[in-house]
RNA sequence: CGGGGCAUAGCGCAGUCUGGUAGCGCACCUGCUUUGGGAGCAGGGGGUCGCAAGUUCGAAUCUUGCUGCCCCGACCA
């Protein structure tokens, strides 16, 4: 089972201090410092601070219509739930069920680069202008490049990608061969100042972007250095419920000669893909894929079937090489992109390495970019029905939620409280809607919000001790009995999680 | 950046044509009733009508300028 993702957890605890209503809680400050705290589930350190998610002491504001600007599913159901809100044209704050979403993703992504070798650090949003001299792109960029004066008038920038920075990092103290394969990564804040942003977060200004960067001493270690961003991709997607499709690529304005983007379908997709559909059902590389071995056939596997956005598509090949109940043609999201583009940063802003034979030489790089925040939106357009959200377990805000039906009721809320307990304290993650709303605003929030699983605790049941329990994503609902409830609910949402586990 | 549209309460909208006390639904607050799929009744709060000039006795409404936002296209994680 993979660690549950502390970020939230940590940003939540430290908005307590600030909020004098909480004071009465006592010892948290101290616990939260212990490494045993720290080392525990997250439902567990929520415990220890005995403040539950309680729906009526949460931040949710979801919306019962639609904001009239939204336009595609993603963009309309991340509002009513109350996960983004837009501050300016491509600009969102993450509401707090939305961040704990992105963090999830982020985790997920976080997980699989580090499996594959890589190496995060974090660099800066704002960068310096003379860096992107260096490499020359600072006027090839355009306008897209946000541009700003500090108080000096420097020239400044707020980073819409970070290889000029990478590299300049990398050269300072990287000198010999030996220090190499190298992969570097970071999830950063990213500013493109699009022409049109449009579909929420699916194509904003502001964005979070994963990017690595890989140093290797030539161009087959690259290409074994690309080989592991590609393997290390196809898990990260089928971990978030994604059936990812690499697909031949133009380079863009990165430049390099060897890149592939990876596409999910869905009817909302901004580009139109062709593929052979024995792509879809290829197997993910397993847990224990070895990246230090010779990636070359897997990847090839996935490189002999026929895929390419229309930018690449050509029909006579697609025709040629595809028999036609195998071509799938539909529409796709760009989750990842993945570049090798050799000397052309390296070169020239001198990073350059020692060979075996002593002799100088620009490093080859590439550069793997996947996009958390779009990830969110791309995620809901595969994955929801007219009700609302459904998350994928392992993404999911909250891995339950357990609806009290009647709040004024000794009876059920004592039943709730327990439950509560009970998943906290065996890890798993519950969002207790604790408010006094009708049954059927209840039910509809929370199917808005997807959850996986929901629990619901009312009078009626109660009376034969039990409750119910319904699954998000099929719907089916049945009754257990009340005492074994909490196993029973711990157990589905393992399961729900197990089944995206590669 | 070309083309089109919108801007009135947190959200969805009417009112603008034809200038005269700023409205409706949802949400919010209070009370009572209700309680297993977005309850009912009663009462209540919330608005520089995007901004600025102008015309007028009087501007949400007419004029001009500006700004913001959305959609289509070209471009992109």
């Amino acid at each position: 089972m993979q660690q549950e993702p502390l970020p939230a957890v940590c940003s939540y605890a430290a908005m307590i201090p600030s909020s004098a209503a909480f004071s009465s809680a006592q010892g948290w400050v101290l616990s939260f410092s212990s490494g045993s705290a720290l080392s525990a589930g997250t439902g567990a350190i929520l415990d220890m601070f005995g403040f539950p998610m309680r729906l009526s002491n949460y931040f949710l504001p979801t919306l019962r219509e639609t904001p009239a600007e939204a336009e595609i599913v993603s963009h309309r159901l991340m509002l009513r739930a109350g996960l983004i809100r837009q501050e300016s044209a491509g600009i969102y704050a993450w509401m707090p069920l939305g961040l704990r979403v992105l963090r999830k993703i982020e985790q997920v992504v976080r997980e699989e680069q580090d499996r594959a070798g890589a190496i995060e650090l974090l660099m800066p949003t704002i960068q310096s202008a003379d860096l992107w001299r260096e490499s020359g792109r600072y006027d090839d960029y355009g306008k897209e490049m946000l541009r700003i004066q500090d108080r000096h008038e420097r020239d400044m920038l707020f980073g819409p990608t970070n290889e000029e920075m990478i590299t300049e990092i990398f050269r300072a103290s990287v000198k010999s061969y030996r220090d190499l394969p190298l992969n570097l990564y970071h999830i950063q804040w990213k500013f493109r100042d699009e022409v049109r942003p449009r579909f929420g977060v699916m194509r904003s200004r502001e964005f979070l972007m994963k990017d690595a960067y890989s140093f290797d001493l030539d161009k087959d270690s690259a290409r074994h250095s690309y080989n592991r961003m590609f393997v290390a991709y196809l898990r990260t997607f089928k971990r978030l419920g994604l059936t990812a499709i690499p697909m031949k690529a133009e380079s863009g304005p990165i430049g390099g000669d060897m890149s592939h983007e990876f596409i999910i379908l869905a009817d909302t997709g901004e580009s139109e893909v062709f593929c052979d559909r024995q792509l879809l059902g290829l197997p993910t590389p397993p847990i224990d894929v070895d990246f230090g071995s010779d990636l070359n056939p897997l990847v090839e596997e996935w490189l002999s079937f026929y895929a390419a956005t229309s930018e690449m598509h050509e029909d006579g090949r697609f025709e040629a090489s595809v028999p036609e109940d195998r071509r799938v043609s539909a529409r796709g999201i760009e989750v990842g992109h993945i570049f090798y583009f050799g000397t052309k940063y390296s070169e020239p802003m001198g990073a350059k390495v020692a060979g075996p034979d002593g002799e100088e030489r620009p490093v080859h790089m590439g550069s793997y970019g996947i996009g958390p925040s779009r990830l969110a939106a791309a995620i809901i357009e595969a994955s929801h029905d007219d009700g609302g959200i459904i998350w994928p377990a392992p993404i999911a805000p909250f891995d339950v939620g357990l609806i009290n039906l009647r709040a004024d009721d000794a009876g059920t809320g004592a039943a709730c409280e327990a439950l509560y307990a009970a998943l906290e304290a065996a890890g798993v993650e519950v969002l207790y809607d604790d408010t006094d709303a009708r049954a059927g605003a209840k039910f509809a929030n929370m199917d808005l919000i997807g959850l996986p699983v929901q629990v619901v605790v009312g009078p009626k049941g109660l009376a034969e001790n039990t409750i119910e329990v319904k699954t998000r994503a099929g719907g089916e609902r049945k009754s257990i009995p009340l005492d074994t409830a909490a196993a029973e609910v711990e157990g589905m949402v393992k399961a729900a999680k197990q089944a995206f586990a590669v």
